[in-house]
DNA sequence: CGACCGATTGACACAGCTCAAATGAAGTGG
DNA sequence: CCACTTCATTTGAGCTGTGTCAATCGGTCG
């Protein structure tokens, strides 16, 4: 979880969308954040709450999710470091999502004055900010598809492979391999299946040698296979230009420095 | 169809969001618009497009859509007039999904150029449309709860419940009683379900006296009972502030001059 | 009148759910 | 270092909501 400073997974985002003057990364240098722990499965903003701060993901992951009949969960959204969980509540209040850790996470709190402020002096940040929301959009549309039009075993190999290319982007995956500290049923719960048919969706993809599932470590072992099953296509991501993409998506992964 | 001015049900909506000044008004009244007429599912952008201008629905309705394994399609979102359907392509490129007419629809087109200056002669005009943006990805991250935690009938209750109260805010509904173009099929594909069953759950709507659905007219006779069904709560839509609500939803409606 | 499209119905199949119990892994405290 | 707890994974056995296939019906339009 130690990187150079602390918005530094949130700059590296921000230039792949569009270039950032030395002045814009000096106003996002000089925003206050106040750095707070949460530990798995705490919340960080509750149903209903109007937040006067913005939360950026520093390390771990935090999910986005809604209740259904009292005890059913979906999960909405997975955030990973770089990412701003809630930018929404910069607008709309109050909040009518909930959002939790989904293992022991780091996140920085941004105020939204702070934030306001620095939009108000960079039109440029602006327009970067709200692109970002237009590529979280271009997920949600993504993952409404994979609810809506694809079995179980699509769904699952969806998600994670839209997990491995994200963290990839952010250098927290080499080789198609990273850790996250979900469950079997927190992936359920973003698949719209119960736990019991993921566990067997799992163990099919291991079966056949697709990937490995240890313990809060995944690794794709075969990545056209599973991006295959899983119908997925990184475009909507808007991860980089196509030069960048290549190596990003091939079987074989060239380092990043 | 007829309105005022083209763009009279836009600011009737961004107005709700935020107060406009009489400026930023003047300069959406400014916008050049090419008003365009399509014919019911024709594709007005495609998978892969560069589109330079964005589409604001002047009549009738456009849906987003994306294809699974070639043939089934997911209908990611359903536009109605004063929504623009393809703001994102203000920013990003190319098109990840499409864009269709459900029926017959009138639209109006305006450049990316224009509509770029007119933002930056506005910030606040740009905060009113990042606030839609991230209405939008309420009403995402809704479908997403609807597709995976909802059985079929729940998410038919659903969607009605939504295009219901969207319509009413654009005073396109009376008394909970709307047009809309859809087949039983379209609906089907956005609630991720099959063209059967959904016709077997709109009996069952029926069966119970809670709504009509007669060749493209949908009647809710008892709003209670089918939100309670669609688990519905317009909460996310973020219409108007509280006060102004309470009418909204009500069984008996009372009418907006 | 014929063609076409959407709504409807019936019969059957199956993906995925629920319930319930067993197994395993990782602490925690004595 | 062993009981004990807790939580996640795994397995088995029905059950059911929804899908698929196929046929029919009804309306609309040229």
């Amino acid at each position: 979880m130690e990187i150079g400073r602390p918005y530094s997974r949130l700059l590296h985002r921000l230039e792949r969308l569009s270039e950032l003057s030395a002045h814009d990364r000096q106003l996002i240098a000089e925003l206050p954040l106040t750095v707070a722990n949460f530990s798995a499965n705490t919340e960080v903003a509750r149903y209903g709450d109007t937040p006067s701060r913005c939360t950026l993901v520093l390390g771990g992951f935090l999910y986005g999710h809604k209740r259904v009949n009292g005890s059913q969960r979906q999960i909405t959204s997975f955030f990973v470091p770089g990412d701003i969980a809630d930018l929404h509540t910069l607008h709309l209040a109050p909040l009518d999502h909930e959002l939790s850790a989904l293992g022991p996470a780091v996140v920085a709190f941004m105020p939204h004055r702070a934030f306001r402020d620095m939009l108000d002096r960079s039109p440029h940040l602006t327009q970067a900010f709200w692109r970002d929301t237009f590529i979280r959009l271009g997920i949600m549309r993504e993952w409404v598809t994979n609810l809506g039009r694809r079995d179980a075993i699509a769904r699952v190999a969806h998600v994670v492979c839209e997990l491995a290319v994200r963290l990839q982007n952010v250098d927290l995956a080499q080789n198609l391999s990273f850790s996250i500290p979900w469950t079997q049923t927190d992936l359920a719960d973003a698949c719209g299946i119960s736990n019991v048919h993921a566990n067997r969706v799992v163990q099919e993809l291991r079966r056949h040698g697709l990937m490995d599932w240890d313990s809060r470590k995944v690794m794709i072992r075969d990545w056209d296979a599973v991006a295959k099953i899983g119908d997925f296509s990184d475009e909507y991501l808007q991860l980089g230009r196509p030069l960048e993409r290549e190596p990003l998506l091939g079987a074989k992964v060239s380092e990043r420095v």
